[in-house]
DNA sequence: TGTCTTACAGTTATCGATAACTGCAATTCA
DNA sequence: TGAATTGCAGTTATCGATAACTGTAAGACA
């Protein structure tokens, strides 16, 4: 007795509180919830008038669809999960809006998770992601083993890799030809005239091993030389990446007896770091030492000396990862691993520019 | 006969294919699912002995409640919508850094979108969002009128406006004293020895209007002259906001009889534009024209000259209004609208240091 | 010794939608 | 003209969990 009491309640509570549901609509035209739900799924069983009415009825109640019901019973939740290792980076915030952008009028939402380039939060945000069943994940991982993604394997969820790539993991990747970026800031250095060409590079991604050897190569194909002391690292820790490490290590590139007269910076923080360290050894940019960054920042012109860039096309790594993640939605076994490889290109600015 | 022949193969498929259910567990254990269930919410009416087994075999299978199931049924989503105009604006990245961060802990997922300053983009954005019946909403608003905010407390989602307030909307919102940035701002100008101070203004949100008021304010109370035309708005269309916006001002207010030697600009990619400009025309900052800007972006430290800026802690408005959201949430009648102001602090820098 | 608690676990209905079938009338075809 | 097809809508079972009751045995208490 009680028990109907409350539903009774329930369902009047079709007109007063609470969102429109399929069962408000079906009994107000005196139809069964199963033919709105056709409707609403564009099916070919319902005539032109019916659909007609319950268009209009859902038009009224401003009816939308629950998503919970739904991803339950179709098993999924047009729903992407996105794990970047920083939203603040420029990079990141682009390929973020990328992705947005992309899947917004395909009607998936975009849940995004920074991992402050922890690997254990990475592991969690991860988990958090599989719990909520996304339809597929991108992910800059900050990660070194590949647990994590046998784990997503096997959900049978589809994920791509961006911007950097895991050892040993055979997977989905779309990212910048690190190696490329490399070769191509270093020969522009060596295009300008320089002798002596140092490398402040990042740490412990691939994308930093990619660019040392890009740049590694264009030495050894021009017969430049490559004295010991020119790679210098920026530290890992907080505190000495991006653009104090790069002045730290700007420092020491300074301190050698052979000063070098053009810097590849691993990316643009890290070149502003060594900008500030040239400028307040009293050195010009570029005429003592050029400076070439990587990234080409949003802001890169607005720099004390304008920095010279590859640039990466990150709203394009955003689009494609999210392209290639939709067309992977619902699939069992997924085809093959594809990887796509952005050419770079070279902004140049005062930074370098000697002739 | 067929029916049950699908039945089988689902319930085989507890072993197989897809993520472990409670039922599975429940099986597997001779209890009922509901006991499982009792054991994941910590009810009370489990004994010690079979909490343990049921854990035990929960990690063994890495089980992972379904959230659309739990959703369905208990009405909450555990997702929490962000909606800004733009996610490369440091300011609310470190937004939704601060809230992501905040939420994360206690199991809420974050959506965010992006409306890249449409108002009809992000009324389409909230529609999702309402869809999704995510918990509750933080959005800074691209909006001119209330309806998108009279749908959302229609459907009783609490939400919280951050950054920018909206006319005739009673709501919740977090955000900095935009009077006390501006006055701070000015005050500083005129500390500095400046004479004739001008103000680069912003466009059609709260947030210009209240800081375009503490600018005057600080005029009037330290009797300082407010000539014609040292108001200028930076464009509200595209390609004339931001820094070129901010170069276009700081022409025309070069070219007034009586030049400033003090400006006051709405932001920080406003204040580059300006002090573009005045480097460009061959003059000096601070000591011909002293510049302070508004929103302490990280990079302020990397321009030509040292930014002085206003800072408005991004991370604690984003941290207040997670904070808020995720007490309002399941609340049928939110208590009263809130407000909270954070004070803004002036970080100076040399394109303001006069003495 | 019989009733009342207490501790612990199970039954049943439900959340809001969809998939897979099942009708039934009108139409088409042989 | 009878059988098969088509158009259109309804029935039923289900997705995976939870809320609200309903037992049942062991121990407490009078």
């Amino acid at each position: 007795m009680i028990n109907q009491q409350g539903r009774k309640q329930r369902r009047s509570k079709a007109h007063s509180s609470g969102p429109a549901r399929l069962k408000d609509i079906a009994q107000d035209l005196g139809l069964s919830t199963v033919t709105i739900s056709k409707v609403l799924r564009g099916h070919p069983d319902i005539g032109e008038e019916t659909r007609a009415r319950v268009l209009k009825r859902m038009k009224e109640l401003n009816y939308q669809p629950n998503f919970a019901a739904r991803a339950l019973i179709t098993g999924r939740t047009w729903t992407i999960g996105l794990v970047v290792p920083d939203l603040l980076h420029p990079f990141f915030a682009l390929v973020a809006k990328a992705i947005s952008a992309d899947i917004r009028g395909q009607g998936y939402s975009l849940i995004i998770t920074s991992s402050e380039d922890d690997p254990e939060l990475e592991r969690e945000e991860i988990g958090q992601l599989l719990a909520r069943r996304v339809d597929a994940m991108v992910i800059a991982s900050a990660q070194h083993d590949t647990d994590s993604f046998r784990r997503i394997e096997e959900q049978q969820i589809p994920y791509i890799l961006i911007d950097r790539r895991i050892e040993n993991l055979q997977a989905n990747f779309i990212g910048v030809d690190d190696e490329a970026v490399g070769l191509l800031a270093t020969r522009h250095l060596i295009e300008q005239g320089c002798q002596r060409i140092a490398h402040i590079r990042g740490a412990g991604t691939s994308t930093a091993a990619g660019r040392m050897k890009g740049y590694k190569r264009a030495l050894a194909t021009h017969r430049q030389p490559q004295p010991p002391g020119y790679v210098v690292p920026v530290g890992i820790s907080g505190d000495d990446r991006g653009s104090s490490g790069g002045y730290a290590a700007m420092e020491k590139l300074l301190s050698l007896k052979q000063r070098p007269d053009g810097v590849f910076c691993f990316n643009d923080p890290v070149a502003m770091g060594a900008m500030h360290a040239i400028l307040d050894a009293g050195l010009r940019i570029p005429e003592d030492i050029a400076v070439v960054g990587c990234g080409n920042l949003i802001y890169s012109d607005f720099l004390r000396v304008p920095l010279t860039s590859v640039d990466q096309d990150s709203a394009a790594i955003g689009k494609s990862a999210a392209d290639l993640a939709l067309s992977l939605v619902g699939k069992k076994e997924p085809p093959r691993t594809k990887t796509e490889l952005m050419s770079p290109k070279l902004v140049v600015r005062a930074s370098s520019l000697r002739k």
